[in-house]
DNA sequence: GTCTATAAAACGATAGAC
DNA sequence: GTCTATCGTTTTATAGAC
């Protein structure tokens, strides 16, 4: 396992798609330099090259890993349920998951216009895929007379923007515990669905 | 009123401002070059200073302006009501505003990370202004009895985040009409409120 | 008011030494 | 694997002719 002086591979990488996670997150794709996720990491700029091919795979490569890992997260948890049990394993999975991850939310909310159309497809895909996973749970609801929609795709739409906009605001310094976060919404989102 | 030729300062600044909305909505802030716009305009980038100190103000000025005529449209609309029907215009009021204005929302809601300091402040000074106006419908409908909220700032923030979330999924081409998905909304914001 | 030209700096990405 | 050095391009913003 001898290896060189400077060679840190198995570190180094993680690291640099770390420090463009927080940068992204923070600054924004387009306004952040590959000097200053060089800086952040801790090596020149040309180093970075080793670990990505450009600045456009970083991205991608963070916003696909962050969907892969939502879509796992939530079937790991997900089990055989009626529809009400369902939505609220959803809703309040939906809201933990979301505040312990910020950056990763926030990159693949804000970064979609950054990706080039042929990622952009990719990420789209695995984004509908987590939307389909609600908006089931509610057309199963919604046929066992057990929620009230007028319109199941608009309301999956509408349930998932109200939960994801907890990002914008939550702090862990603020009033609210996580816990009581997760309730709040839970008892929105289930008047709203008519249950 | 003779002018000289190629003077176009009233019609100038104006463009310049539309082609910086729209640039800034589709591709970023930080993702639009100064050049860009002046092609857009059919200037030369240098003609643009002209118009505006630098790129920063262009984006403070839009958003301000953006949150101003928001905060204008809203007072305008808004009469004393009882705070349900006060919700009901409040949502309906948000949704149809949001869907007539794409860029000018995307804008307030994405680039707020690109102002400096002193201009985040302003705007985000703005956007509590039209945030206090939701919530102070919530809080006369609590003390009323009319809402069944367990926390009313949560509820307001709630409300707000599935209303604007209309901007990211509603295309005019699609099968619902503006005024179907008004309904559809204040419909989820009513059962959600307790109403 | 707009143009051409350019200053001064930063950008993404690469080459080659070690 | 990381470094230094740099290529070629693009950036914001300014200066001065017209």
């Amino acid at each position: 396992m001898a290896r060189k002086t400077g060679s840190h591979s198995e570190i180094t990488g993680p690291r640099v798609h770390a420090a463009a996670q927080r940068l992204f997150a923070r600054y924004g794709y387009a306004a952040v330099s590959m000097r200053q996720i060089a800086t952040e990491v801790g090596v020149q700029a040309g180093a970075l090259y080793n670990y990505t091919p450009d600045k456009q795979s970083l991205l991608f490569d963070l916003m696909r890993a962050h969907l892969e890992d939502l879509l796992a997260a939530w079937r790991a948890e997900s089990c055989p349920a009626p529809p009400l049990a369902a939505l609220e394993r959803f809703c309040r999975f939906h809201v933990r998951y979301h505040l312990d991850r910020p950056d990763e939310v926030f990159i693949a909310y804000m970064e979609l216009r950054n990706l080039v159309p042929e990622n952009f497809a990719v990420i789209e895909r695995l984004r509908k895929r987590y939307e389909t996973e609600l908006e089931t749970i509610l057309c199963a609801g919604q046929a066992q007379g057990v929620f009230a929609l007028e319109d199941v795709k608009l309301a999956t739409l509408a349930v998932i923007a109200m939960l994801t906009g907890v990002t914008t605001w939550y702090r862990d310094t603020g009033r609210l515990s996580r816990n009581r976060v997760e309730m709040l919404y839970w008892d929105m989102v289930r008047k709203a669905v008519g249950a």
